[in-house]
DNA sequence: ATAGGATAGTTCGAATTCGAACCAGCCGCA
DNA sequence: TGCGGCTGGTTCGAATTCGAACTATCCTAT
């Protein structure tokens, strides 16, 4: 069997240990963020990923779409979240002026406090993890790597999450 | 504000845009290859990957536990998930000689062929989306990077999936 | 030998996710 | 003005996840 026939099918095996091997880091990562926030703020990653876009943006609102591609989850998901939170009081639900089917969700002031409670936490996590292990140029080899990323994502799927169109194999 | 206060309790800016990029590609890059998997071979990321780790070792089998650690579930979901693909033919469970409580799971002839027919659509999806957009170099980079996260984590909770001791703070 | 503690897996209930179906409200064009 | 098609959000049911509790087995030290 030839090389490339068996690359074709199967991955190079050093290859494959840098794929195998992120599949398990970033899953990793996730886990134990989400286990240190639950256990020591009882909020989800989730949850926390809201609550620090909200925080960030123009007005500290966001409308529901928008969030839903920032964080990259089901509108549903959303919209199960944001009812949560603002059962909790921490995020609220504004008409929109522009647009009647719109909501602007917006974080209040207790939202923005539980956030700065529970972004130490997870940002020293983070640094400690993620972070310190990197030096400048690591850092801004990474950003261009995940920018090329990004961009294949981009140009391989533009439909957000739950709108597939089952008709649209690639061209 | 001194800058040194901002960023003990922020990140800066910069990083956090790497760290923020970090999740966002990661996110889509999973939703990516669950859709795929699931639109074109109707079997879930997780279950690709139970298939893959078992075609991977020794006599294509592995212990429950081990297979939770190596995809990074909860053992109660990789019970679930084995069950499936148990009764999709694709799996079996074995006694264990050695250790009475103990379950090999063992790929079967079929669990193999499905794997066969589905890697192929991962890995190219793998290839376009994550490999080749970086050459040698940065291949051997993004490994040592993964190779420092990885010991981190290693480090920073030992503990696997489903088996938090409430009481053990970081010493 | 055997008691006490660790380990392997399963079962259970609660939480969360997705995608499909649905209902407005918007927009372009006749 | 009014008809299609698009877009923003919600609701719904099915699937999957987690962690805790549990059972059975193994191991170690006395």
């Amino acid at each position: 069997m030839a090389a490339g026939d068996f690359e074709s099918r199967w991955l190079a095996p050093d290859v494959n240990a840098v794929w195998t091997r992120f599949l398990h880091v970033t899953h990793r990562l996730e886990l134990q963020i989400d286990r240190r926030l639950q256990e020591q703020h009882g909020i989800t990653h989730t949850q926390y990923e809201i609550l620090v876009r909200l925080a960030d943006s123009e007005d500290r609102a966001m409308r529901m779409s928008d969030l839903a591609d920032r964080i990259v989850t089901a509108k549903s998901a959303v919209t199960y979240q944001v009812n949560k939170l603002s059962d909790l009081g921490l995020v609220e639900r504004h008409k929109c002026d522009r647009d009647n089917r719109g909501v602007w969700v917006k974080l209040t002031g207790p939202g923005l406090e539980r956030l700065e409670q529970a972004a130490p936490c997870i940002l020293s996590l983070v640094r400690e993890l993620f972070l310190d292990a990197i030096n400048c140029d690591q850092a801004a080899e990474l950003d261009k790597l995940l920018g090329t990323w990004s961009d294949n994502l981009d140009e391989h799927d533009r439909a957000p999450i739950g709108h597939r169109h089952e008709g649209d194999a690639e061209a």
